[in-house]
DNA sequence: AGCTCATGGCGAG
DNA sequence: TCGCCCTGAGCTG
């Protein structure tokens, strides 16, 4: 589930929802126990997003009391987290220009692979034996189940953890020609560097297959033989893919002129939505050639590409 | 009911 | 490179 996208929309969400706020804090589960009940019923002051990582700053000790009530009213008759205002979502970058926080202590939150951070009804919990973490108000409750981490940190770990991260392209502050240098100098693959949190946080499996497609590179391409234009191409892309992903909770990549309207094709119609070139398409004609999709199992995942349109060079 | 796979990442070898 | 962590959706039967 969790690509950048769904991170960063998660962080606004939660912002949306909890900002300026007392939430209650539990681990039904016992597994986040301690570090809930440290929390419980304190300001939820706000959620960053770095990469795939979500950090919550609750600080409570730091927030004027003044806030706080002023809060109430400030979220008085707000809608539900899934349905936060377009501009919030989009203005979430610049909320968190610069550096995170420095008080603390902050929420390290990782989902993983199978991780998950939902929306659910305020009230009666059920399963718990699963449930990590819930974060909940009158109005509002989140549940988290099945992260990678889930941890309480100070503002030192959570410098350390941003310090290991490439620049993330849904982050405003991201400075592409950092992840440039690790890529010019590198033998490795651009399928092996977009994976790498170190190169360029946020990027997964699917964007990863879906750039290296539009931009027309093959995945074995190494990072050396990339030509400065060419990641300049991929990075704006990213740019341009990611917060459409933030704002539409799914990743579409295709083209207009690729597109089922367009082209008078039947859309895509699977549980994981959106329109993509080449994302689990292993065998399908290719949108643009018409060659099948290829597959192979890469780094213990599966990479996606069209022989035909990403020629080896 | 059971099996497989998933938009990750870690540490051991 | 492999095994392992953790959960749940989507199949098969």
């Amino acid at each position: 589930m969790p690509e950048g996208h769904v991170i960063h929309r998660l962080a606004a969400e939660l912002d949306h929802a909890f900002a300026g706020r007392r939430v209650s804090v539990s681990s039904p589960q016992g597994r986040f126990a301690e570090a809930s009940s440290l929390l419980d019923g304190t300001v939820f002051r706000t959620a960053e997003a770095f990469g795939k990582h979500l950090v919550l700053d609750f600080s409570p000790l730091t927030v004027p009391e003044e806030f706080v009530s002023a809060a109430s009213e400030r979220h008085e008759g707000s809608p539900t987290p899934p349905t936060v205002p377009e501009e919030f979502v989009s203005a979430a970058s610049e909320r968190h220009e610069g550096s995170p926080a420095t008080s603390g202590p902050f929420v390290h939150i990782h989902l993983g692979l199978i991780g998950k951070l939902r929306w659910v009804k305020p009230g009666a919990v059920e399963g718990a034996s699963t449930l990590r973490l819930r974060l909940e108000t009158k109005e509002h409750a989140a549940e988290l189940r099945g992260p990678q981490a889930c941890a309480l940190v100070g503002p030192e770990e959570v410098a350390g953890l941003v310090a290991t991260l490439g620049p993330d392209p849904l982050r405003a502050d991201a400075d592409p020609d950092r992840a440039w240098r690790r890529v010019h100098r590198s033998d490795r693959t651009m399928a092996s560097l977009l994976m790498d949190q170190r190169v360029a946080a946020g990027v997964g499996n699917i964007y990863r297959a879906e750039v290296l497609y539009r931009q027309r590179i093959h995945p074995d391409t190494p990072g050396s033989s990339l030509s400065r234009r060419a990641w300049n191409r991929i990075w704006a892309d990213l740019v341009e893919l990611m917060p459409q992903g933030v704002m539409h909770g799914r990743i579409d990549t295709v083209r207009p002129e690729d597109s089922p309207e367009a082209t008078g094709r039947d859309p895509r119609v699977d549980r994981h939505g959106g329109e993509v070139y080449v994302y689990r398409r292993a065998g399908q004609p290719c949108l643009v050639c018409g060659r099948e999709v290829s597959m192979r199992l890469f780094e213990a995942r599966n990479l996606y590409w069209c022989a035909r349109c990403q020629r080896r060079r």
